[in-house]
DNA sequence: TAGAAATGTACGATAGATAATACATTTACT
DNA sequence: AGTAAATGTATTATCTATCGTACATTTCTA
């Protein structure tokens, strides 16, 4: 059964998540419905479909079913009782961070401040494509290159992987990358941040990802790519971001603006970070 | 198109997604990679590693990489060659809606020119715990509730379920909600809408929407919800909106401000949506 | 020209998930 | 009290995806 190089570490993998759904079919219908709770499509208290219900809609078996509640059970995400059904549970919820999309870089400060940063990979590169042309560097220019994991409270929520020309990337070193928000070492560096664009997206969890937020490959993680750029509209840090849907948010207050004839949306400068920490309820 | 009443189509449900993979281990792997493709985590002529670093990647045997490459390649998504690998192919990049978060309004008229929509659900029924805080109702007042997917040329990119408090939605009709944007309705309903909080997450695609949206279940979504609210503080609308991460996107450009002891981004009040017609590759 | 690194092809074995079925038990509702 | 609708428990059969292995073929490179 081993698979050739790895003995026997393979199994003890993740502690924190047991989730010892047998086959694949299964655990497909496990992280479904995973997702379906913790993203509040489900609420507690809500009754879920009967367990030939679920069987029929996924065209499974019964067994194959129930295997994937167990999990939900064993993950403490439902209570399960013989005549009444399967009952959501109130999640605990730890903390989650709630990013409001307005003031940004109050943000961070104090986001760094919270959270500790694990550096994963840090060096020199030639940039991709994308990421050269985005930055608008010369084709023959490097860009350093680092990956960082935030936690809270031990917990991580987001994976940081960051592109900055080597020219700028020169004036702070790799301990510093640890400390101090990135942004934050730009413009000791003499960068004028001026301009930025960001992109929010969805994407899977990948295995290195996955691993380094503790989540199962497969599951759902928000996309934030930005671009940052300075006065001379030159491109100086390119992030990809991803976030832990569980434990980060993303937040925009929107107020009505303009006339009647030309009416739009207008982002508050609003009330920033903020860390909600709702009780856990089991 | 009805719900439920859907007898021997099942099978034959998306000629345009052959993806034949044959077991669920070959089909998550295809997943995953088409996901790594689809948002731009590989590039176009990449080459992505080979089937035995795969295989070992992922715990599987050679044979079941092989099952995913294979229904990459008929997926028109890489091109594999004997001797070289399996590179990435320039995807056809179907007409992708931009939508920049400053200023709703406008994108949201021009996107319902630009689109049809598809009513799939249409009534009044009493609202769930947390609809019902977030809009501020009455223990015992109902909501509308719809469900529409809208498409742009044929193809779809957003789903969204919608709940309106019954008395505010009897100003229109099952009619008008397949023809108008919702918040035209409401303001045409004398409904002075002033503020709105959106967040931003990210979410699996079940059966349902994956049916509708015409995606692979277990896809990722972006998951917005935006809750509207009147002068008087009143929630109008509850908007659960989830988007084809291949077909719709969410920008925000951002301005620095503030002077050097508080300084903050600031969000554009910019271009607005756009939409981008890349040339097909293939 | 030899070698390395890819993919292409073939085949047999096995195991482990899945399916199908039957029956028991708890709970709620009429 | 009886019925319906849940979950709990058990067993058997199937089968097919998966694995392991071996070998051929193409291509690039040293």
């Amino acid at each position: 059964m081993t698979r050739s190089a790895t003995p026997a570490v393979v199994s003890a993998e993740f502690p924190a998540e047991p989730a010892a759904v047998g086959g694949m079919k299964a655990h497909r219908i496990f992280l479904l419905l995973k997702d379906a709770i913790m993203s509040g499509r489900m609420e507690p208290g809500q009754k879920l479909p009967g367990e030939l219900k679920l069987a029929d809609q996924h065209k499974v078996s019964r067994v194959t079913v129930r295997r994937a509640l167990q999990a939900l059970r064993e993950a403490g995400l439902v209570a399960r009782r013989p005549g009444i059904g399967t009952i959501v549970l109130e999640q605990p919820l730890d903390a989650r961070l709630t990013a409001s999309v307005s003031n940004l870089l109050p943000n961070m400060v104090r986001m760094s401040e919270a959270s500790d940063v694990r550096l994963l990979e840090f060096g020199y590169v030639e940039p991709t494509g994308v990421v050269r042309e985005r930055l608008g560097m010369a084709s023959d220019e490097r860009v350093q290159r680092s990956i960082r994991v935030r936690s809270m409270n031990g917990k991580p929520f987001s994976h940081l992987v960051t592109h900055v020309p080597a020219r700028i990337a020169l004036n702070y070193n790799e301990a510093d990358l640890a400390d101090t928000p990135l942004f934050v070492l730009l413009e000791r560096s003499g960068v004028q941040v001026s301009q930025a664009t960001q992109t929010i997206s969805a994407v899977l969890a990948d295995q290195d990802v996955a691993q380094a937020l503790e989540v199962a490959v497969g599951s759902p993680l928000i996309a934030l790519t930005r671009v940052v750029y300075d006065q001379d509209g030159q491109g100086v840090e390119h992030l990809d971001a991803l976030y832990r849907p569980d434990r980060y948010r993303f937040q925009i207050e929107l107020n009505r603006a303009g006339d009647e004839a030309a009416r739009y949306w207008e982002p508050m400068g609003g009330a920033g970070e903020e860390v909600e920490t709702r009780a856990a309820g089991q």
